[in-house]
DNA sequence: GATGAATGAGATTTCATTCAT
DNA sequence: TATGAATGAAATCTCATTCAT
């Protein structure tokens, strides 16, 4: 799926030189992609060494730790619009476009724990307009996406958008042990329960292999094996 | 349900003294609520604040930060234990004893934290020998009540223990902002569902109203004030 | 050689009970091979456990660290008097007594440390009366054998007593990285070669084999790897 | 004897900055006083505050305190090396440079601890390749001048060089009580004892006064008054 | 404007010493 | 009296943020 920067001259300051912008755009795709592989808790060096700047670009381009976050928020809210609209327009119905969105868009997993599983990060985002506002947008497309999807009859009318939201950002956003070796066992089979339990009528058959507890403790152990030695 | 702390002298070191087992127990309460409210990062400090003793004190018990997490966890484990057994004693079947533990435990919420959702604790658990042996004895317990609740034909079979546990452990783990105040609400309702997800039979209506994603934003705001200002 | 612990009544106190004396005696043995075997700084834990009684009784027999490691100087000094002596009554010769000592004397090699190698010892050996005043003595009766030796015409002339006291001193107690290894080497020889320096005239061969720079090397890493992994 | 502080841009990393460069030269300076002075256990903090940075600047230039004793070690190893070879221009013969090195090097003083006479500093020095390589060079060098010298004719053809720079060490090494008031005295005639042992022929005079046990202890009072206070 | 050096508060852990049982 | 529990100051190290080059 699509993974634009765009210059957020929304915010109305003076445009920025050519190589600010590109300094900016770095910035915001280091730590998008530090977030998501390390968690929300990386360093602003390693966010800057990443990025390929000096701390105090970093520092130049955002006011502090919050002032990212809220930036890379926007960034990751504006991904997932992107993505909402290009799989309304690439699925035949509202629930394909639900199920596309909840299973292929990597830009969700990370809009997830911005928005949802991290009282920081939610805090950050509601502090800075910018991001504040972008957020508002995007859970509106969501709750209509949502609505649409009831509509036609394919999730259940006894839910709100906002349920169907909660369960599948606690789903997608778990980061637990072993989640990179799971992503494609668990998790989608995770979903696919979730996906069914939200749905008017119920599924057929599930994606991979039962997992038993045994199997679970053996990506625990794989995961921990990889924090550090 | 039940919320004791057990005397641990399963390990068969000398007995303490009253006043420290006082302080070992006041230790684990505080490190318990503490995780609850904030997660498992909190300062020993803190904990030992919380607990009314000194670090010094917290250190004697505890070799280091471990071996309190190791602690802990071998307690809640040993509490969820504790749960299941009331549970499979007071329901009627294995699917209510389930649905039982999944809604009203609180022991289990903490436990899955430790248990599941961080690698750290992952590791510190079962680098403890004590906590090591309980968890496995929990992890079956979980596996046989799940497998139960399949033979007599209330989940899913084409779904292991593992994939149950999981599911409901996202659920229950998640701590995002607003997660107190929704206890009762959202995450009972998402638990509802999920669970309808892992029935042979969907079930019946779900409790309380359907959530918007005003109202949902709303409790976030909530959650968030509570943070620390 | 002799490693009595006397009763230490000449300070006035009353008479301790018997079971507080053999604590006593107990601690003041456990901080002597502490002492010897891992340095002054050993934590007042370790040598209660290894005395075999709790802190607190420690603490009842000595005001605090200071005063134990007076207490220990002590008895060290009485036990190199002891040794002195000995050397006197059993060797042929002065030089002999001398060298007796300075090669055997277990008790010696302890001493130095307490009286010449640390800052902090030398103070708390100062501070306390009881050990200031068999320090006195102590250092009388090695000034004393050493004048006898340059009498008979062993120990060069013009030295002092100080001269050859310190510099056995910090031969024996030097406790470099694989000093145990090299105990029955280095040390030995270092010992001969300064003795050689002391003497009037000139001995004969020295024991063992010339040492290497590499064999330095060797024997370091060995004492390394005994440091804790 | 010399006493610069090199850039040591043999490691390769980038350039430092001018501010950056001089504050890791007073870090290096700093800690090589504070370890003369007061041993190799001062804290970060003070090493800190005497090189007039904070704690995190040290840490910006020395991985951990492992590190920093390796710089040092290898700042000190480099001194040597000069002076060993300033030594041997200067002088006539390989025993008068071993003599000067002996007594007149007060990077010598610093090294024998760094080198030999801490197991902590040395597994330090030999964790980090710069100091290794530095350690290995310098050691090399005087073996091959302790062996000249015993080809010469004027060192005993019946010791090692090990023998001989183990000998040197523990007597320089040696920081005693009043070790610094003593230098021009108690070290320097032990110094010369020392040397007289490792002669082939037996030299002459000794300098200053024979000291005698009073003498000693006056000194001690001097070096403990030092302290601290 | 970009860089990365410097800062210092805060986290974990140890240990001499005091005090309750 | 003996015990060992409790205390808290100090040491090492990290990291968000500021400032000199």
């Amino acid at each position: 799926m699509r993974e634009k920067v765009i210059p957020p001259n929304t915010a109305g300051g003076p445009a920025l030189r050519a190589d600010a912008r590109r300094n900016r755009n770095q910035i915001i795709v280091a730590a998008k992609s530090l977030f998501r592989t390390s968690g929300l808790d990386v360093s602003m060096e390693a966010i800057a060494r990443t990025a390929g700047v000096g701390v105090g670009t970093l520092y130049r381009r955002f006011p502090d730790r919050a002032g990212l976050v809220a930036a890379v928020a926007a960034q990751s809210f504006r991904d997932v619009l992107a993505d909402v609209t290009e799989a309304k327009e690439v699925e035949p119905s509202a629930w394909d476009a639900f199920v596309r969105l909840a299973t292929q868009s990597e830009n969700l997993r990370l809009t997830v724990h911005l928005a949802f599983l991290s009282l920081q990060s939610w805090r950050d985002v509601h502090a800075a307009p910018e991001s504040e506002g972008v957020h508002r947008e995007m859970m509106s497309a969501l709750e209509a996406l949502v609505q649409d999807a009831q509509e036609e009859g394919s999730i259940r009318r006894d839910i709100g958008a906002g349920d169907a939201l909660y369960l599948i950002s606690v789903v997608l956003g778990n980061r637990s042990p072993g989640t990179d070796t799971m992503r494609g066992m668990s998790t989608e089979r995770s979903l696919r329960l979730v996906l069914d339990g939200l749905r008017a009528e119920p599924s057929g058959a599930l994606p991979g292999e039962p997992v038993t507890v045994q199997e679970l403790n053996t990506r625990m152990k794989q995961g921990a094996d990889t924090l550090e030695g």
